[in-house]
DNA sequence: AAATATACATAAAATTCTTAGGCATGGTGT
DNA sequence: ACACCATGCCTAAGAATTTTATGTATATTT
């Protein structure tokens, strides 16, 4: 994921953030989606990715359907209503991080206007 | 570290880039700080800080100078040369994260002006 | 025929942080 | 006098998340 550190707790409110825009998706085409969004920039291993789908699910924050394409399995992965709710709070959540970050970043300090 | 673990992973940055602008901190006076700066959206523990301040020692991108105040001991730290070049390494870093976030976070999918 | 892409999965280890203490000085309130 | 909180350092057990390393199987490309 990336040689920053700064991504460490942040695999969550992407998944929920790509689920809230693209209906369903499997956790193949989650990689794929987000390498190619980032160009590279960010790659999400599987051995972090399938994790935290099953405890979202678990958490009851997505439902999944199993379909079977050719011979091969997928699972689809959806939001559901508390998903939904749990989505925007990450949401809120990143941008309140970001802000705080930049806010720690430049030097507005003891000027504070 | 507030309720948010998009904050896992960002320490260092934030040891760093406060190291820049101070010249000389001690560990306490970096908790504090912090605080004072996003009005108490974040609260760096000790038991976060402390190890962090020692490894970055370690790792030659901190320098210790311990200080007796009144009968009290302080620890400052400061940045060595190796680690002015880290603290510019980690504000890129975080730039870019923040960029690829944004990327993310925001639906301009498929439409890539 | 071999290599790569698709598609799922888990498990050990590393990393980072939280939680929960411990020790000591100094000031403030009762 | 005593309790409490702020200052100032520290560590260690555990939790949580991710990396790294596999495993299995089908489909496509070279």
């Amino acid at each position: 994921m990336a040689n920053s550190k700064l991504y460490k707790g942040s695999l969550v409110t992407i998944i929920l953030r790509l689920l809230k825009e693209n209906e369903k998706m499997y956790g193949y085409e989650i990689t794929q989606k987000v390498k190619q969004i980032t160009q590279g920039e960010l790659q999400i291993t599987e051995g972090a990715l399938y994790p935290a789908l099953h405890k979202l699910e678990a958490q009851g924050l997505l439902d999944v359907d199993v379909q079977k394409v050719g011979n091969r399995l997928r699972k689809y992965y959806k939001l559901t209503p508390q998903g939904q709710k749990e989505t925007h709070s990450k949401l809120q959540e990143l941008q309140a991080y970001i802000k705080t970050m930049q806010v720690l970043v430049n030097p507005k300090w003891s000027l504070e206007s």
